[in-house]
DNA sequence: ACATAATCGGAACCTGAGTTCCGATTCCGG
DNA sequence: CCGGAATCGGAACTCAGGTTCCGATTATGT
């Protein structure tokens, strides 16, 4: 691949990140062409369609989430790392409104992205641990994280400027919630 | 107002209630006028805007959230009281789509209808009761409840295809959360 | 029943945003 | 340094969906 490709390559990724984060996926890919100093034909010949790229950031970011969960499970409190885990998912898809688009409303994209970074399965050993010790209630699933997930990225998003969000405080209740031992009794999940 | 205006008035209202609850603000103006069994230009002469059908309708439900939480603060159970109110409100979003969208991602929209529909007064009265009585956590305040809301409707909508979600084990783990005691010290409220 | 005015229906219009296309430009091997 | 191929830029195209418009239709007062 010629250099300057390769160079674009990058502004265009670099741009993305940016857009996407700031507006979801109603980023409009002209203005990704223009933060990257690239004209539109240039976005699309690396990424064929906005969809593509906007799955490709997403990975990239799935990514970084299944690193986090492993960087968790060292953590000698197994509460704590699964907290951790939790804080930090929360603090990204709050700082980045596409991901948090996708994990509410793209369940095929989301799904896959998970499956492609194997961040199943250290999210379930954070949770097996946890549940071991006696800290995190018996009845949560791994798949009720993105779930909760989805809520906390969400909710917080009033008005669109800054962080001046409340996502803490929300992670503060649903973590409260989680802990042992359970009150309200949870329907069996479905899905 | 013609009595046919009058009739076409009502078929487009329960037109837009299904269509808005199915597909949320991308339901479309045709799909409306069609299941009314009317042209698109009726729906207009009624409805200037999608928008203005859209916030008409949203009224029609932030009434009935009033309505329940009125009749909840009548439970002699304050706890119960409260989460009777929780409930409803979720098990409404669940079903529509459109409302939740509303509260996830329209914060004017939201709050002009919480004020024109009364909403705070009742909400926060419960809270306050549940507070008073031990059994809500003391750090919860009436703007919480929109935010713990939002996530309670938008999280479940795995797919789309019917009501095969899982907002009541969201519910049940968000209610633990809003226990007293509190264990996870929240940030102070902004916005 | 008739005149008049409100209402209806849906084709046509307009706008915004994703995508395509191709002449101009830039890179790289000989 | 040169030729040709890969890459670039951005104007133009396309399509979807909200909105407008107006001749046809239907309700109401006399």
């Amino acid at each position: 691949m010629r250099a300057d490709a390769r160079r674009n390559r990058e502004k265009v990724l670099k741009a993305g990140r940016k857009c996407l984060a700031d507006d979801g996926f109603d980023a409009q890919m002209e203005d990704i062409a223009r933060r990257a100093k690239v004209g539109v034909g240039t976005v699309y010949r690396h990424f064929p369609t906005k969809d593509a790229l906007v799955e490709a950031l997403a990975a990239e970011r799935f990514k970084g989430l299944t690193e986090k969960a492993r960087e968790a499970l060292d953590n000698p409190d197994p509460w704590a790392g699964f907290a951790e885990f939790m804080h930090y998912s929360a603090s990204v898809q709050a700082n980045d409104r596409a991901l948090s688009e996708i994990m509410g409303a793209r369940p095929e994209v989301m799904s896959e992205a998970a499956e492609e970074s194997g961040l199943f399965e250290p999210v379930s050993e954070l949770i097996a641990k946890a549940q071991k010790a006696g800290s995190l209630r018996r009845d949560v699933v791994p798949e009720d994280v993105p779930l909760l997930m989805c809520g906390l990225a969400r909710a917080p998003r009033r008005g669109s400027k800054g962080p001046e969000s409340n996502w803490e405080r929300y992670l503060g209740i649903v973590l409260d919630g989680l802990r042992a031992p359970a009150i309200t009794k949870l329907p069996p999940p479905r899905g």
